[in-house]
DNA sequence: CTGTGGTCCTGTATGC
DNA sequence: TGCATACAGGACCACA
């Protein structure tokens, strides 16, 4: 799924073919890729045109500035969202939910199987768009404050793995990368988020950083930044995982069976020895 | 205000 | 083989 990494993959590919283009007037194939839009469509398809100055992201989120003023195109990748530059207007693409000719006369498609990804026309609000509003910053955010991210972390009174995924408390993890980091640190997900000291919590960001770096590290290398802005793809599958997926495979470290659990309705996946409260039921 | 659980959606995998 | 069901999950939203 689309997590940090992933996403700040497909900005640089949309920086590399999409910045210094002029977008088109849209094509909205499937209304639901909008259903932000106030106005709908037709609004949409009005607003979300002009020459695209820069590829931005926070978090999981990205936008064009375009255009200008303050006008910017927001898009989120939900779980299976893409961008692909292609020589020609989609024809059979089942999944090609909106798309913007370009003025070299290619063609920019957001695709989403599952549809949970969106695009909007919206305006800036400071540093981010009004969309991006409630989004705390990223730790790839040269602003990011580490030790404000801990304390705020440690306030809550949720399980830690529910606070790393709100994107409100931090930006940019998702289930995997939220996993991996719990693996990594060796924290149960469910360990209440106000038991970590400030330390504990300082190493739970610098870990989730570290484990996005790296996959950043190897979508990046693992392929030409242009083939992923074209094909969408951005070396998920070139990953080494620790825990995630890896339900009744040896744990890395301690060689006991990873487990696979429900968790705030979402499956999460830990080494059961590795992963355990600290002594003292903390 | 904070925390939680339901919901949206469809391709793939599994079960009968 | 075919049909039904489970599953994947990011973020929004209603509600406690």
């Amino acid at each position: 799924m689309p997590e940090l990494p992933e996403v700040e993959t497909v900005r640089r590919g949309l920086a590399d073919r999409v910045v210094g283009r002029e977008l088109g007037a849209p094509v909205v194939a499937h209304p639901r890729a909008v259903r932000r839009q106030e106005g709908g469509a037709a609004l949409f398809s009005g607003r979300a045109t002009g020459v695209v100055h820069s590829a931005r992201r926070r978090g999981k989120y990205l936008w064009l500035e375009v255009g200008d003023r303050d006008d910017v195109v927001v898009a989120h990748l939900g779980m299976s969202g893409q961008f692909r530059v292609v020589d020609a207007p989609p024809d059979d693409d089942p999944h090609a939910r909106v798309w913007w000719p370009l003025d070299d006369g290619t063609t920019v498609v957001f695709r989403d199987q599952r549809t949970f990804g969106w695009v909007l026309a919206d305006r800036m609000a400071g540093e981010v768009p009004t969309a991006v509003a409630h989004i705390a910053r990223d730790p790839f955010d040269p602003a990011f404050d580490r030790e404000a991210t801990a304390r705020a972390i440690r306030r809550s009174t949720s399980g830690v793995k529910r606070v790393l995924l709100n994107q409100s408390v931090v930006s940019g993890i998702g289930n995997i990368y939220a996993d991996e980091t719990l693996w990594r640190v060796g924290t149960p997900p469910d360990r209440p988020a106000s038991r970590l000291t400030q330390k504990d919590a300082i190493r739970l960001l610098d870990t989730a950083t570290e484990v996005m770096d790296e996959a950043l590290a190897a979508g990046g290398t693992s392929f030409d930044p242009l083939y992923v802005a074209v094909n969408g793809e951005s070396g998920w599958f070139e990953r080494r995982l620790d825990a995630y997926g890896r339900q009744d495979l040896p744990c890395r470290r301690c060689g006991t069976a990873i487990v696979r659990e429900q968790f705030a309705n979402r499956s999460s996946h830990r080494c059961p020895r590795c992963q355990r409260p600290p002594r003292g039921g903390g």
